[in-house]
Order: C-alpha cells, then structure tokens, then sequence
DNA sequence: TCCTATGTTGTATG
DNA sequence: ACATACAACATAGG
C-alpha cells in the first residue's frame, strides 16, 4: 500500500529500535529485494553495530548504522516494516529481520517488487541525495510544475502526477485524491491545463501531501470521509462532494477513480 | 478460473 | 535524443 505518507508510517514502527545495538541479521539471501547489493555484506556490517537515525523521502526510507553503514528500503507494492517480540519466528514473505535485545525489527514484501540497499561510506548514498526536494517544501513552486507539464504536455495529467522525478512519494490514490480536489480530469493532457488549472493543481498537490503526512503518517488511519479515498475502491462508490456516482477506468496503466461531475474532459 | 492489487523498470514505438 | 505506452516482475486474495 505504501505512498508517501504510509513510507513515513513504516519508517517510524523502526523507532524504538534506533540507538539500540542489532546483535543478528537474518536474512533470505535468494530473495529478488536485494537485487545489486550483496545480502552478506549487510549482515556483517549491521552487527554488532547500534542503528541510529531514519528519515524518509518520496518512498523511500533510509536507516542509518553507527560506522558509515546505510541502510535503504522501498517497499514496492505490498511491503511493510514492522517491530516484533524479540522472540519473533520469521515467516515466508519477511526477507529482512534485525533483531536486537527487546525487539526484532521486520521487512516484508509478499511480491518482492521492494528493494533493500545497503552502502558504506560518510555521507549518505547518491540514490538518496538524488531524490528532488520534498513536494511540501518551498523547492517546489509553480514555476517546477508548469515546466515539467509543459515537458510531458501529451501524456494524460494522471500518468504525470505519478512521475517520481517531479512528483516523489505521489502514488496511484495521491494522485487520484490530488485531481478529484482540483476538479481536473484525469485523462487532460498535462499541457492543456489552464493557468488557473495549474495554480489549483499546485496548491492540491501539497495540500494532499501535508494532510496525508499528518493523518496517514502519524497513526495509518484511513483519510476521512470527506476524502475521495474511502470512497474509491468499491463499486458503486459515490463521490463525496457531489453525491453523484464515481467512475473507474485504466489511465496511465492504472486503475484510476474520478467524479465525472467535478471532472470534465476538455478538449 | 479469472481478475485485481497504494510500484518501478525495461523495451518498443512514435 | 526524447516522450509515451505497456508488459513484466511475483504473490495473495476476492
């Protein structure tokens, strides 16, 4: 499930381990999770050492161990972190388990399509300090989004929003939530958006990021009613604003939900 | 059995 | 070279 704000979520189910010493590393060394980087490795380092600090951005999350060792995770599709008993017995789909003296620390992802890194060095790794300013900063104005809409101008607005490289930690229901709030249909070309269109877009999009963070993130609560989110999975939904019927359909690749009464296709 | 799944990447095509 | 579209990855659940 995990977009921007359920990452942060996992990150945080970490925290009563950080400062405390991982005396082993079980791993599933097979596992596809671990792609380039060398399961062995990881576990020899991270043993015996205290793990210190995370922070997330976009979705990805970062660990940090005493003596230049990083940590990265992704969790793909399906996974998650979570914090265990410290006589936890690992089960199929958990591919990563630290375990320290009052906890073991879990990551599991049942499709795999997660990714562990781990790197040495003194400052943090290039894939994490290549990851653009958070969507919630000042570093993302109206003048980064228009650029970029500008570039991808044929491609539907919803394949856009979920562009990483412009939009990091947006996923299939941000975005969906992000367009149902700015009354823009999915399917609008991302260069045909007027300039009102595009100050809406701007100001939803880091609406929905900081509301998310501050709801989703803390406690994984589900978004309330007033959302689009609760509404969108099941058939029959009904918008919330309208009270008319949502529509479904595939766009960008992905299964996507709007109002059809809030969102008109223009052309 | 068939369809779906909150993500990313490699490849084909324009 | 660049933008766009889509299959593929691997598994579980309805």
């Amino acid at each position: 499930m995990p977009e921007l704000a359920e990452v942060d979520y996992f990150r945080k189910r970490w925290n009563p381990g950080l400062g405390e010493t991982v005396v082993d590393v079980e791993v599933h060394p097979e596992a596809r999770i671990f792609r380039e980087t060398d399961p062995a490795a990881l576990k020899r380092h991270l043993t015996g050492r205290r793990l210190l600090r995370s922070a997330a951005a976009a979705k990805q999350m970062l660990f940090e161990s005493e003596a230049d060792g990083w940590l990265g995770i992704h969790l793909g599709m399906t996974g998650e972190l979570s914090l265990q008993p410290a006589d936890y017995a690992p089960r199929r789909a958990d591919h990563l388990v630290l375990r320290q003296s009052r906890h073991t620390l879990v990551f599991s992802d049942p499709r795999m399509f997660g990714q562990v890194r781990f790197t040495r060095g003194g400052t943090a790794p290039e894939w994490w300090t290549r990851i653009p300013p958070a969507l919630t900063s000042d570093a993302f104005g109206l003048a980064e989004l228009t650029a970029f809409l500008q570039q991808r101008r044929r491609a539907p607005i919803k394949a856009v929003l979920l562009m990483q490289e412009r939009f990091p930690g947006i996923g299939n229901w941000m975005a969906d939530e992000i367009l149902w709030r700015a009354a823009i249909h999915p399917r609008q070309p991302a260069g045909s958006l007027s300039a009102a269109e595009q100050r809406t877009l701007h100001r939803e999009v880091r609406w929905v990021c900081r509301r998310a963070l501050e709801t989703i993130g803390e406690t994984f609560d589900d978004p309330p009613r007033s959302w689009l989110f609760p509404h969108r999975w099941r058939d029959g939904g009904v918008c919330p604003r309208t009270r008319t019927p949502l529509s479904r359909d595939t766009i960008g690749g992905r299964t996507t939900c709007w109002s059809p009464a809030r969102q008109r296709l223009r052309r």
